[in-house]
RNA sequence: CGCGGGGUGGAGCAGUGGUAGCUCGUUAGGCUCAUAACCUAAAGGUCGCAGGUUCAAAUCCUGCCCCCGCAA
């Protein structure tokens, strides 16, 4: 089948493998390479460096009309573009999107970390028939999985973008044996809006869902904690029944730190100052030490 | 030229011109009650690299290498 295939995140990788590996023929388009992080310098597109070792044909632009026509194809597959595509394509070719959650929950930009942070047991992946609506198409197919204690929004993408490879497979191959259905969402829609901005921990909620932000808020923007006047972003962490104080150090576990919430604790076990690399809560414990000792700060021997 | 922080014994940090320190770890010993938090002692550093200023530089100046936070 010839796909033309709408992709910019690494979420799209996977998935775009696997249609290479069922021999379709592909021709990708990414947004373009923009300057972005320190120094404002061009990154290119893992995304199209991928379809370029695959010999895929790579269209970059955010004008895409015109590109549209200079190509023959099936199907428009979407997966994790980052752009709302033109309604005049979606109301003239078959566009079939991939989502990470079980529609009609969690439409939107951050299906993964909104899944996670509102502590689902379990999430999927959807296929559906892209309409005017924001992921609210005709579902062809949904994939299940359970999220488990230990998933994080890195585990969690990448075991989605696994079974999300799997079921667009099987949905294409739907397609082409013009089997695929079109079954309406039901139930109420939620919605999952994107995470912009670094988001900073209250230490005075349960340590149930303070976790459960750490967990789900990707690296890029991340959480972060005020701890002796420094910024401190987490970057690892796990629950802990002991009681304590917010903010008060209650001990040390392997090498985390164990901080107390406002119900139980949390065991830091990776955390970053700004300008700094990342470090374990227990190190970042031996520097505080010597910066504090004089200002009375809790680390002293108590009797 | 987006804004900014940093490279100091194994780890994390302090130290802004004059004999290199702290906490942890390590090693040896003591004690044995110790959630990270008992006591004593020892080992361990060409202070990122290269030049310069100075009687004297981790500390000031210049160039270079490397790491990172924010913002977009």
């Amino acid at each position: 089948m010839n796909i033309l295939f709408f992709a910019t995140s690494d979420f799209a990788i996977l998935p775009l493998k696997g249609l290479f590996e069922k021999k379709h023929n592909i021709s990708l388009i990414t947004k373009p390479d923009k300057p972005k992080g320190r120094g404002l310098k061009i990154f290119p597109n893992p995304l199209k460096l991928i379809a370029e070792s695959l010999e895929i044909r790579v269209f970059q632009s955010d004008d895409i009309l015109p590109i549209i026509s200079q190509i023959s194809f099936d199907l428009i597959v979407v997966v994790a573009y980052g752009k709302i595509l033109p309604k005049e394509i979606i109301s003239s070719y078959n566009a079939i999107n991939l989502h990470p959650s079980l529609l009609p929950k969690y439409r939107g930009a951050s299906p993964i970390s909104w899944a996670l942070i509102n502590q689902e047991e379990k999430t999927g992946v959807t296929i559906f028939w892209m309409d005017e609506t924001m992921d609210g198409g005709d579902i062809i197919l949904q994939r299940e999985i359970e999220i488990s204690e230990i998933d994080d929004y890195e585990s969690l993408s990448l075991r989605l973008s696994e079974i999300g490879k799997d079921a667009l497979r099987d949905a294409i191959s739907l397609i082409e044996e013009g089997k695929a259905g079109r079954k309406k969402q039901e139930g109420i829609p939620t919605f999952a809006p994107k995470i912009k901005e670094a988001i900073e921990l209250d230490f005075r909620e349960e340590n149930r869902k303070i976790f459960n932000l750490i967990r789900g808020v990707p690296k890029d923007p991340g959480v972060w904690i005020r701890l002796y006047n420094e910024r401190i972003k987490v970057l690892k962490a796990r629950l802990s029944e002991i009681e304590g104080e917010p903010l008060k150090i209650l001990g040390k576990k392997d090498k985390g730190l164990i901080i107390g919430c406002g119900k139980g604790s949390i065991v830091l076990d990776l955390v970053q100052k700004s300008g700094k690399r990342p470090i374990s809560g227990y190190e970042f414990l031996c520097g505080v030490k010597g910066k504090n000792r004089d200002s009375g700060f809790g680390f002293r021997r108590s009797g």
